[in-house]
DNA sequence: CTATCAATTATCCAACCGCATAATAAGGCC
DNA sequence: GGCCTTATTATGCGGTTGGATAATTGATAG
């Protein structure tokens, strides 16, 4: 009498716990939140649903810890772009825009994810915090950019600009995600750059994309 | 022998078919797209779930009549705002940035309701048009706007231009949806105004807020 | 080479899902 | 006021969900 059982290997437990929140991400992405059931995860994971229970206390931690996962991901990039930029401010903030605004942030992927795990944030209270932690987190490093760049510290107007910029990154990733066949490859970047200096008051795009100067006098600044 | 059958009175088709919409964009705002169980809807609604299927073919269906319904509500106010604005070009992109970032369309529930419909648009194609068709009109309608302010019809500037505005906006009505209350009531609008302006080198907040003069001569348009 | 034990599979369960259909009553018409 | 239409309710079905538990297997130590 054969057995019919499924073969199987035992496995470290970071990795079955990676395996895990990796299928999970992977479902997130391709259909929401309500196609990472459990059944779905195990089998793009490889395993059997009754495993999950054993690494993850239940379905919601799982969600959680994925989403944690993510954000992680993320906020890791773009810290490690910023610690090796060079000390020139601009280049920094250059740095750090350009960044936000590439892969593997900007991805096919990370807007359908952001906006699955966004509905989760609003109930569980863990991944709210977990949401405000890397949100403002991200805002309080471009303003520290700014102020470097600008050189003064009036905290109002740093605040100000700091959300104006934050506000363009933020929709040019949204649209970079959304319609990735929409731009040229650098031109979500070229834009980037553009905008938050015209906001500023300076140009970040070390002058090579300059073209018909048109010197009128109003940035952002002017009119805090 | 008492019936204990539920008593109800017959209503208008449109009444009831807002009803059931309403209900769903309700509980979508609340806890998800998978929240909206017919179930949840019917009884949010005041009815039992099998009159979901006497107005809608199926879910699904409700589903994108409340997508339509939700996307037609949005862009019929900015359209009514642009329809009563003056016809200086300055005051009517100030009018378009200001609807777009003030009550209705900034909105608690806003943000939810659109991340929750994102992931819709993914899979039934229907919405998908619905989406595509909503998001560039809105796009094309604020090039128009920009065109007419700048004066000038350089499609490919133009273009850029646009995108980056849009971006300022759409970063703008994230923030104020999802952190309702880290913003002063007007300055949302106000910081819209400043950046756009920035960005397109105008001032489009009639000068009203301006304080200290710091003239620097960055703009988009230089750097396009 | 075998005993042991945790990792993994297999099975079951109550609840809920969307949907179909039959029963019923509300309201307009003559 | 009785009748007819149909909007609405009530009930049931097949399938799926997340979670719990029992059975089995692979790795490991001695």
């Amino acid at each position: 009498m054969p057995s019919d059982r499924k073969p199987y290997h035992r496995a470290d437990e970071d990795t079955r716990r990676q395996a895990l929140i990796n299928a999970t991400l992977a479902l997130v992405a391709e259909g929401g939140a309500q196609a990472a059931t459990v059944r779905a995860i195990a089998h793009k994971a490889g395993v059997t649903s009754g495993l999950i229970r054993h690494y993850f206390s239940s379905k919601d931690h799982l969600m959680a810890a994925a989403y944690a996962h993510l954000m992680h991901r993320m906020t890791a990039h773009s810290a490690a772009v910023l610690r090796t930029a060079s000390h020139d401010p601009k280049a920094r903030l250059a740095a750090f825009v350009t960044a936000a605004l590439s892969p593997p942030v900007v991805d096919g992927e990370a807007l359908v994810l952001w906006a699955a795990f966004l509905q989760e944030t609003h109930r569980d209270p863990a991944m709210r915090q977990t949401h405000a932690q890397t949100y403002l987190a991200f805002r309080d490093q471009l303003q520290s950019l700014i102020a470097d760049l600008l050189g003064h510290s009036d905290a109002q107007a740093l605040r100000r600009l700091a959300i104006a910029c934050n506000a363009v990154i933020d929709g040019l990733w949204m649209e970079g995600c959304a319609l990735p066949n929409a731009f040229a490859p650098e031109e979500l970047v070229d834009l980037g750059l553009c905008a938050v200096g015209a906001i500023l008051g300076t140009d970040l795009t070390g002058g090579l994309l300059q073209t018909s100067p048109l010197p009128l006098t109003t940035n952002m600044e002017v009119q805090a």
